[in-house]
DNA sequence: AAGCGCATGTAAAAGGTTACATGATTAC
DNA sequence: GTAATCATGTAACCTTTTACATGCGCTT
């Protein structure tokens, strides 16, 4: 859960090569995704950005405006896009998270075509097998189960059918 | 992300006042969940067993079976179902995460039936709000952003549609 | 006897949160 | 003058992962 193999770092690298921003802007982004992710702490994100500034992947500039207080505005060097395209390639085939996928499809700009396409199908077969072993469960144990069981298996079953139509759309459009 | 105020004791302990079970077991259950939840390792599974076994808020019993290696099966003692009634109480507020609201659901049984609508009908509201946000910059961007900002967009209105008809659902159901 | 699924455990290292400290600027 | 929003930062503490170590029982 933490720790893990994605971390902060690396996925505020991706939110840089999208566009230069600042501490402040990058959590309040987050934070407009939290009903379906985890939104990292001041705690975590100035020194993740700290981090990649002593490893050269982003350079700073220190932004004035008339209105507001001045605010450290990082932006992605070449090898810090470098150090993204390789860390999107190695997570290729790990981390099946349900997190992972939606940070991946944030940073869609960053990934071929076929990159693309790759990782979106790649979340469909997962939610398929997912789906299918839940309806497998559904249908041996019937009722059974108590309460709790039957609500996160119902629940998992009507959001699985959503997110793989939204996929089939997307995959289909995209080809 | 980490060092969260829900830790995995906490939760396994609410498994586990659902049913005995062994650190194996609930391992492979949360895999199931996997592809909506994040799964701790054994690394932090088994600990957490024992610090929950310390406080007295389980007991364990070996069980030999004649076709498998023994497992230590882990059981809620009553202080432990007290513990969670706490926990499941001061958790009301906070922790507005989809990881959390599945945590909570699965553990139905340990919630009074008003306290159950009151979850739901708490993600409900939240969910919705999510929903308008995203709807309103959908609209005011238009075709704006890039595609991942796009795609992710259209895939929380999706989701969220899904997710709004299936709490609706549930909660006429409960009424 | 090798490999696999079941089963439990630990220590070091990594990563994150909490709580705190500070300050600019606007609006009341 | 004070509350709110914008903005950055640190250190102690906590939790978790990683990587390793071990062993039973069944099948090939």
């Amino acid at each position: 859960m933490a720790g893990a193999t994605m971390n902060v770092r690396d996925f505020i690298l991706g939110l840089l090569v999208r566009q230069p921003m600042s501490g402040y802007d990058i959590k309040s982004l987050l934070e407009s995704l939290s009903w379906l992710i985890d939104v990292p702490s001041y705690g975590s994100v100035y020194p993740a950005l700290h981090a990649l500034l002593e490893d050269g992947f982003v350079s700073v500039e220190v932004v004035t405006s008339p209105d507001k207080p001045p605010k450290k505005v990082y932006s992605a060097t070449e090898e810090g896009e470098r150090a993204l395209q390789e860390w999107l390639a190695h997570m290729q085939e790990t981390e099946p998270s349900l997190k992972s996928f939606l940070m991946r499809l944030f940073l869609a700009d960053n990934f071929s075509h076929t990159g693309l396409i790759t990782h979106l199908n790649r979340r469909r077969l997962q939610v398929k097998m997912n789906h299918s072993a839940f309806e497998k469960l559904a249908t041996a144990e019937a009722g059974d189960g108590d309460l709790g069981e039957r609500l996160v298996r119902d629940y998992s079953l009507a959001i699985a059918n959503a997110e793989l139509d939204w996929l089939e759309n997307v995959l289909e459009r995209l080809s």
